[in-house]
DNA sequence: CAGCCATATCTTTTT
DNA sequence: GATATGGCTG
């Protein structure tokens, strides 16, 4: 029997069509990876196709990886000659050999969202721009928007006419690119524009690469983005050999420029199109399937299509009811336990989903007390953490003198006693002499400004120049210890408690492990060659299933991934769907959001648990929500007799705060109520609409005394029921 | 120049 | 509640 028999009828016709444009519409949990690799292998084996013409991208190096060791199961021969990667390496190779042409280095490197802060901030002070008027974060947000679209610092002038701010902000973004390439350096954005412009101004580049990957597979096709879209067209152009795989349901990335356009309008930019539905669902029971179902089939704007399951119904889904989070989270944790001490399942058969990174914690705390092993995917990235950082930017100073953010980083760490006037007088003379800030450094004895303050610059220049000298030597991993120890790191958190020193140090060591690792696994290990790798990591791709622990994660992560036992944290109005889109005036983002909804359940296998809180404390604020609507579009049948309340165990002690807000509570249950005038200090009363600087206009409910200050209840007409401190709330009578 | 304290803002999601 | 920033002081 053949591989192929193994797939159903319509996921044959998927495998088997391998010529011409083919959109795959696969609902969640259908095989698509399985068609994808049936597919690679019938093009090599059936089809004659060498494997070197073949590419397949993806979005993470996770789902890379994945489908690179599947094909490599059921391939047999030559598999390892198909470029199976991520857009943004798959750019970077590209441009590593071709990028001269643009007028870059090619060993630029690669700037992460710290990095594009730290050049975006820097750029404002250049410019004399005040960002508290600007913030990093719009500006980064709109240069960001710009480079997807990909419109250029000019066209971004011409289109702001005569507006002021976005004649500023066409400047910046003129600057911030200006000083990309003085660093030789490309955002994550620029990898993919700079790659459409080299094939834009090089035809001949171009045609080498489309008659490389004659046959182009695109996953997650309904994420990707204008200048993804325009990537992939480009390279298809010649032989339109192009297979897209999505689910228009599943799109969730619209936040970060994704366009579901580019899945809903396929068949228009390719009309010769073959559409392939995949509606069968392997993965779910029919209970959690019909669910999805339920929720998805609210959205408007979306290819008709019902996933189905030959699944026996299952276990109903459960709902838990909790007061507040702390309740949630230790309802959870219980039945993880219960479940595992049942042993039919393991822990790393449970995953928690959720909408914000902030949520988090609480459940950790939780794991933690229990002490059930447990790992958190995504919040801030390894790579990201402040020590990581430190030692990777000496390694990129060493590798890579150009790179200005990345010296300027590490020039006072550990303390040398060079400051910021010191820093700032040579970014000026490196700049009047169109120099990088590292030649200047190395000349420092020579700038006027300096002074005094050149002689503790010379040290640290001499290191770097005896660190580089011996970089040839030593292995990566041996060359890194010797950096520790040559500037003698652990200097830098002797003020720091034990605890996170030693917190610190083990992701240094991890850190040095990595290097190990890399060196191992690669043919010529070289340090340019790991500090690209290591910026084009995302946190999802060290996820490993060998270890036995809960997976805690962001519902946005999540995509891709099944789990045995699913629970839903966090099932309320205002935090899932976020309140962000409940107010905004776009219904499409409630839309997105709903889809987000749908990817979380059908991620489940076997059972699924939602769960929500009526209080929870949000950014230090306590804030009580109604269950998410989306609860109820799923119907009432589907789920099991709601799980008994707890009796509401005590809040945790550690937190005065919360331990005030509890004291509050039982005040609560005898409600003094204060009229109008009976607050001097409140110029408003129960049933006056009153403004809130974010939440709006509401109507004042109650209003308690509690020891120093008032505890407003307000009805916003948008925000809902909020509680909030009269002192803080600067609440203003309408 | 560095260390300390007060403050403001944050949170939606990430390659 | 946490973190980043800014101002002040030694």
């Amino acid at each position: 029997m053949s591989i192929y028999e193994s797939l159903n009828p319509v996921q044959q016709e998927a495998v088997y069509h391998t010529e011409g444009p083919v959109l795959i519409l696969a609902g969640a949990g259908s095989g698509k990876t399985r068609v994808l690799t049936h597919r690679i292998a019938y093009l090599i084996e059936e089809m004659g196709v060498n494997p070197w013409n073949i590419m397949a991208i993806t979005f993470t190096n996770k789902a890379a990886e994945e489908m690179r060791e599947r094909v490599d199961k059921i391939v047999g021969f030559g598999s390892e000659s198909i470029w199976v990667s991520t857009f943004h390496s798959t750019c970077v190779r590209i441009l590593r050999r071709y990028i001269d042409r643009l007028g870059f280095d090619n060993n630029f490197t690669i700037y992460d969202t710290d990095d594009q802060k730290t050049l975006i901030k820097d750029v404002c002070k250049r410019l004399d721009i005040d960002t508290k008027t600007y913030k990093e974060r719009n500006i980064m947000a709109a240069i960001s928007k710009a480079k997807e679209e990909m419109i250029t610092p000019e066209e971004y002038l011409l289109n702001a006419g005569g507006d002021y701010a976005q004649k500023k902000m066409a400047g910046i973004y003129q600057e911030y690119q200006k000083q990309l390439k003085k660093n030789n350096a490309l955002d994550f954005d620029d990898l993919l524009c700079k790659t459409v412009e080299l094939f834009e101004y090089n035809p001949d580049v171009l045609e080498y690469y489309q008659n490389r990957f004659r046959y182009i597979m695109v996953d997650e096709y309904q994420d990707t983005n204008t200048v993804q879209f325009r990537f992939i067209s480009m390279l298809a152009k010649k032989y339109k050999n192009l297979c897209v795989v999505g689910d228009d349901d599943q799109s969730i990335y619209k936040f970060r420029g994704a366009n579901i356009q580019n899945i809903l309008g396929y068949e228009k930019v390719f009309p010769e199109a073959k559409v392939i539905k995949l509606e069968q669902n392997y993965r779910s029971t029919g209970n959690i399937l019909n669910a999805a179902n339920m929720v998805i089939r609210n959205n408007k704007g979306r290819k008709d299509k019902t996933l189905w399951t030959d699944r026996e119904e299952g276990e109903k889904l459960k709902l838990c009811q909790c007061e507040t989070g702390y309740e949630e989270a230790e309802r959870i944790v219980a039945e993880i336990k219960q479940l595992v001490a049942g042993g039919t399942y393991r822990y790393s058969d449970c995953a928690l989903l959720y909408r914000t990174n902030a949520q988090s914690r609480i459940l950790e705390e939780q794991f933690v007390r229990e002490n059930i092993p447990y790992k958190v995917v995504g919040g801030v990235n390894f790579y990201a953490r402040k020590e990581i950082k430190d030692l990777l930017c000496y390694l990129k100073t060493i590798d890579n003198g150009r790179d200005d953010l990345a010296v300027r980083r590490i020039i006072n760490v550990p303390k040398r006693g060079i400051g910021a006037t010191t820093i700032d007088r040579v970014q000026e003379y490196a700049a009047e002499h169109e120099m990088s800030f590292y030649d200047a450094l190395r000349m420092a004895e020579q700038i006027p400004s300096l002074g005094r303050a050149a002689s503790r610059i010379i040290p640290f220049v001499n290191q770097i120049q005896v660190l580089r000298s011996k970089l040839e030597f030593m292995s990566l991993k041996d060359f890194m210890e010797e950096i520790i120890a040559s500037i003698e790191y652990e200097k830098e958190y002797e003020n720091e408690d034990a605890e996170e020193v030693a917190a610190r140090m083990e992701n240094v060591d991890e850190l040095i492990s990595k290097l190990a690792d890399y060196e191992e696994s690669e043919e010529q290990p070289t340090l340019s060659g790991f500090l690209e790798e290591v910026a084009l990591i995302a946190d999802i791709d060290s996820l490993d299933d060998s270890s036995n622990r809960v997976v805690l994660m962001t519902l946005h992560s999540a995509k891709g991934l099944e789990f045995p036992k699913v629970f839903l944290c966090g099932m309320e109005d205002g935090l899932f769907p976020s309140y962000m889109c409940i107010t905004s005036d776009d219904p499409s983002d409630l839309e997105e959001e709903r889809r987000l909804c749908y990817v979380g359940i059908t991620r489940a296998m076997d059972s699924l648990t939602i769960s929500f809180a009526k209080q929870r404390m949000i950014r230090g604020e306590t804030q009580w929500n109604k269950p998410s609507r989306f609860l109820k579009e799923i119907p009432f049948e589907l789920f099991e007799g709601m799980i008994k309340e707890n009796k509401i165990k005590e809040m945790p002690k550690n937190n005065s705060y919360a331990s005030a807000k509890q004291a509050f509570q039982t005040r609560a249950f005898q409600p003094k109520a204060f009229a109008v005038n009976d607050s001097k200090e409140l110029d408003y009363g129960v049933g006056d609409t009153v403004f809130h600087i974010k939440f709006g206009t509401g109507i004042v409910k109650e209003i308690l005394e509690g020891g120093r200050d008032y505890e407003v209840t307000v009805e916003f007409e948008k925000a809902g029921v909020r509680k909030m401190f009269a002192s803080f709330a600067k609440l203003k009578k309408l």
